[in-house]
DNA sequence: CTAGGGTTAG
């Protein structure tokens, strides 16, 4: 730093001003002009004996700098030390982490019975409390500063006030808050971050309103904790308000703010008001820019956030763990396996690739990708894991057909004591479902749930009602659905009408589908329903599906199938001319039917709409978009690398057995993913099992 | 003459 703003009379300096000086420094964390002026006193021979307050001075500066050894040595040295001495280095362990060296000092000081401990070193006890979240401590000196009654000073009161907002307790934070006078922003800025950092939302609420009926003026801090309350309310119209006061007022929209206002807005659902605010924002950091990414992702604008991160990273923002967390999901929600191998690389060449976030999200993008053996891997390298984790693992097993690994997998998480959850429970029984033991999955709901305290909802009868279906026993379902106590939706009702159908229950299946109907217009849901009719030669029922889909207007959805290769989609849909080889994939349907057909495959043609001439029938089947997305990709890739497809509606029964012997005779390892489940088809088997 | 309190993202 230049000694030449030093005065030019420096040799001759007063304590006075030699203690100003290092103030000055500590102020503005100059470090070089500090220890400039240190050498100067050490070369002068001013520094033995010892100072008291010129060496509280320099404890102070190396304390604010982060240079705590020195600090420490130089306290060590004092022959005779002051309240300040003290507090000012125990201020440095503080800021340097160490909150327990803190309570250390705190003792000694105590037992040294020659100071009285002052509001200084209460305030800073109180805040290693904070972050310790030392509770009994923390109440003893809530004790102490009662009685002493230092806890009429503000620094005193706002320390206690967080301290109880730290360790969750509400009630502690609240009697401070009320029963000593004087609040000022800092007072309210501690208890509105430590109620929302806890969920206490509504209680949040209420001291929000208090503040706003105060003089008290909101700074930006106030802003973020405020518009983080709005996030955790779900409430837009207070966001709006809060985001609109904040336009009225003088408050500067850093960084801070603008992602907290980013974040609110994404996850209310308001993505363009979230855009707007990130548009205008004069400088954005990496915090900024992940959350925008991650408003897009919560909305489903994958692609989007895919798109944003190549302008971040032209701006040269480096994108830290929650940027490839966010990357990684995104890639998910596209089952892009090819983003989301390249994200994955680069995620391990920045060194973020044992962060618990990274490994949550590549676990989440290569099940939903299709590719649960890579999740796998993933999985069993990770050093540091959360319940996320395990929950990620299980439900991806699950959802790949491998009940058995998912089970073995919440087997381990409650031997390495990570305590399940409500999420945990819907991977758990949809395993138990996909294996059908129905002893099993009812001890899980009626024993263990309970004994866990983990009260189940909708999602986990709705398990049941499958892991009944698919037992095989549809009237104990009817029974369960009918004597449960609980708002049952479309999804529930449709898992029932789908295992009459795979089942042939026709009455039953008559039964649901007018219960099915009165709730829902989904198309898939007609198509299943016109496939039960035509399954069991029902024509007239098969008619009056088709009339009843003209009255309500539903348009037929195509069949549209996606693959993806060397990172460009592909799409197909059924009876689909535009892809600009369309005559060689055609050409290769042909060939890979008339394969497997020695093989015992004959066209189902009860999959196809009964008013299809009959010689046409055949051709229809042929040209559905997953038989020409898969003939397309055996034909551009490797013969050992895997096909991954994507499609937008549930596989047909035609299809399903026709890609069986597909993956036979090609010996590929074919995944589907249709819109509720993988099939993973390898050597002339589904991992669905045939029950889907 | 010196020392103390609250920030964002899955």
């Amino acid at each position: 730093m230049p000694t030449s703003k030093l005065p030019t009379n420096f040799h001759k300096l007063l304590v006075k001003d030699t203690v100003k000086l290092l103030k000055t420094s500590a102020d503005t964390k100059n470090l070089n002009l500090g220890k400039t002026i240190h050498a100067h006193l050490i070369i002068s021979n001013q520094t033995t004996p010892y100072h008291v307050i010129r060496t509280n001075s320099l404890i102070n500066l190396y304390s604010k700098c982060g240079q705590i050894e020195i600090a420490r040595r130089m306290f060590d040295r004092m022959l005779e030390r002051n309240v300040v001495s003290w507090s000012a280095l125990m201020a440095g362990y503080l800021h340097s982490g160490f909150p327990l060296e803190v309570f250390g000092l705190f003792k000694a000081m105590a037992l040294e019975e020659v100071f009285r401990p002052n509001e200084y070193i209460l305030a800073t006890v109180l805040s290693c409390c904070s972050d310790t979240v030392l509770f009994i401590e923390g109440r003893q000196c809530h004790g102490y500063v009662l009685k002493s009654g230092l806890v009429f000073h503000q620094y005193v009161k706002n320390s206690l006030t967080y301290m109880y907002s730290m360790c969750s307790d509400v009630e502690g934070a609240m009697s401070v808050l009320n029963s000593v006078p004087g609040s000022d922003v800092f007072t309210y800025n501690s208890i509105i971050n430590g109620l929302v950092e806890h969920g206490y939302l509504s209680e949040a609420l209420e001291v929000l309103g208090r503040m706003a009926g105060e003089f008290v003026i909101w700074d930006n801090v106030t802003y973020v904790n405020v518009f983080g309350l709005c996030t955790g309310l779900k409430d837009l119209k207070l966001g709006l308000q809060v985001h609109n006061r904040m336009l009225k007022s003088n408050v500067e929209f850093d960084e801070f703010v603008s992602s907290a206002i980013i974040d609110m807005y994404g996850k209310c659902g308001e993505i363009s008001m979230a855009r707007s605010v990130f548009d205008v924002m004069q400088t954005r950091n990496v915090v900024s820019w992940t959350a925008m990414l991650a408003a897009c992702l919560q909305n489903g604008c994958f692609e989007e956030a895919l798109k944003l991160f190549f302008h971040m990273e032209l701006e040269g923002i480096m994108p830290n763990e929650y940027t490839f967390a966010v990357l990684l999901n995104s890639c998910a929600g596209l089952s892009a396996l090819g983003h989301g191998n390249s994200v994955h690389a680069r995620a391990v060449k920045s060194g973020f690739k044992n962060h618990v976030i990274v490994g949550n999200a590549l676990i989440n993008m290569y099940a939903k990708g299709g590719n649960i053996e890579s999740g796998s891997k993933v999985f069993s390298d990770m050093v540091y894991r959360d319940s996320i984790t395990w929950n990620a693992m299980i439900s991806g097993y699950s959802h790949h057909g491998f009940g058995k690994e998912a089970l073995i997998v919440f087997q381990d998480m409650l031997a390495a004591e990570e305590h399940p959850n409500y999420v945990t429970f819907v991977g758990v029984l949809s395993a138990c479902a996909q294996l059908g033991w129905v002893r099993e999955g009812l001890y899980y709901l009626h024993q263990l749930m309970n004994q866990l305290d983990i009260e189940p909802g909708l999602e986990h009868y709705t398990c049941i009602v499958g892991l009944l279906c698919r037992a095989g026993q549809l009237d104990q379902a009817e029974n369960f659905m009918r004597s449960t106590p609980v708002k049952w939706d479309v999804v529930a009702w449709r898992t029932l009408l789908n295992a009459c159908h795979v089942h042939r229950k026709y009455q039953l299946g008559q039964k649901v589908a007018e219960i099915v109907l009165r709730m829902d217009d989904d198309v898939g849901t007609y198509i299943l329903l016109s496939n039960m009719h035509a399954k069991a030669k029902r024509w007239d029922g098969v008619v009056k599906i088709r009339k009843l889909m003209r009255e309500r207007n539903i348009k037929k959805e195509p069949g549209v199938s996606w693959i993806e290769i060397r990172n460009h989609t592909h799409v197909f849909v059924s009876d689909d001319n535009k892809h600009p080889e369309i005559s060689q994939i055609y050409e290769k349907v042909r060939e890979l039917l008339a394969e497997i057909k020695p093989l015992g495959y004959v066209p189902n043609i009860s999959s196809v709409l009964h008013d299809v001439e009959e010689e046409q029938k055949e051709d229809y089947l042929s040209y559905h978009s997953e038989k020409l997305a898969i003939a397309y990709a055996l034909m551009k890739t490797p013969p050992e690398a895997p096909v991954h497809v994507i499609k937008n509606l549930r596989i047909c029964d035609d299809c399903h057995s026709a890609v069986k012997l597909i993956s036979k005779v090609t010996n590929r390892v074919i995944v589907v993913r249709d819109v509720n489940r993988f099939h993973c088809f390898r050597d002339g088997y589904c991992s669905c099992a045939d029950y889907w």
